[in-house]
DNA sequence: ACCTGAACACCGTTCAAGT
DNA sequence: ACCTGAACACCGTTCAAGT
């Protein structure tokens, strides 16, 4: 460890829990640890950060700056379509943000979300849906967003052999009788099916075709 | 605090850790919290359940159990729409269980989970959805209950006067110029709108009737 | 067989003391 | 102004000792 570390600072602490965070998990990210990563004392952290809910709050705002959900007048469908895809992409990035901002205490407000927030609600505007339209798709393409991407990332199985494990699991199943799911397991062993942008934008489409039929 | 406890039992410390995971959440429910509930010091515990996440799975087997997903000859599909909203409805009365059904290690089994799921597929076959349609179905289905309850439950403000806090909140967004965002705060002020039950449904018939149709 | 006191290795956080 | 040692009030968990 160099003697001569750069001096600390908010946007340098973030930064370190963030790359914490997303190598070994969110339960990893503990104040002297992420003092350590630093080369510093945990009470250090506190010259910069008011506390841990201070810390998430900055770690998130951070993270959904690096969505992009900006416009596009020539095709307004493609741009909400592309948002949406763009803050899945961000939040599989970063798998412990989302389950961080759907903790429900505290109800986690800052800068960024915000403005994903406005951003999310004008590409529905610009896409042609009315208010109430914009309403009832804003709740369920953001529940869609963070509610499918916190989905996915919890059936991640953090196994070496993700077949043998299937497999044994199958066996269980089938002295129990558990037709259906010994079928959904072997569809998902298919190779060619595992492809977890697919599942996303499969119910996004359904959700955006039933929005646009009603928008008629 | 009476001497003559009943004796305690896997059964009844699930039972109460349900209880205090209802009435407090998730982080009240410690060992120690736990074992003070129930009149005992919280070693004991252990000779119950093997360690907490044994213990967080007991709770979730016994809150699942609750979800009725029984089918219906007669009405298949009004069988599928009535379990998704079961299940919704049993998730919401536990409000700590869906975050820790979506945690993502350790990936958690019980028998309850594989009877939820081999319900949900068995009703998504019989309203006479292909292998394939059934297999994004459930995982559209799945990820609606799971992840838009979850969300919903994110959404849940414990604020003492929400009118207030919205209009405080408004407030602030004006000076920024958050158009869209006052807007939408604004229709969730309207009491005619606020009607939790009415969003998750809305959703699900916009995958109900998006899968219908791909079914032709 | 079941319960518990003491202990261990952790947490977040405060605060007086150092530079 | 920034960093830290010591301390406090918590965690989950183990284990030998009690009944």
């Amino acid at each position: 460890m160099a003697k001569q570390r750069a001096l600390l600072s908010r946007d340098r602490v973030l930064r370190a829990a963030i790359r914490l965070a997303d190598d070994s998990g969110l339960d990893s990210l503990t104040m002297r640890k992420l003092g350590q990563a630093l080369g510093v004392e945990a009470m250090s952290l506190y010259n910069h950060v008011a506390n841990k809910d201070d810390l998430l709050d900055g770690m998130l705002d951070l993270v959904l700056s690096e969505i992009d959900l900006s416009p596009d007048a020539a095709d307004p469908e493609a741009a909400l379509r592309k948002g949406v895809i763009s803050a899945h992409e961000v939040l599989m990035r970063h798998p412990w943000a989302c389950g961080l901002i759907l903790s429900p205490s505290p109800f986690r407000v800052f800068p960024a979300r915000m403005r994903y927030m406005e951003s999310l609600l004008g590409r529905l505007t610009d896409a042609g849906f009315s208010a109430d339209l914009t309403y009832h798709g804003y709740h369920a393409l953001d529940s869609h967003i963070l509610g499918f991407t916190l989905w996915a990332l919890g059936h991640t199985l953090d196994v070496e052999d993700p077949a043998a494990f299937a497999a044994s699991f199958v066996e269980n199943l089938r002295a129990d009788g558990y037709t259906h799911l010994i079928e959904h397991v072997e569809q998902h062993l298919d190779e060619s099916r595992r492809d977890e942008k697919g599942e996303f934008e499969f119910k996004l489409d359904l959700i955006l075709d039933g929005l646009k039929r009603m928008r008629g």
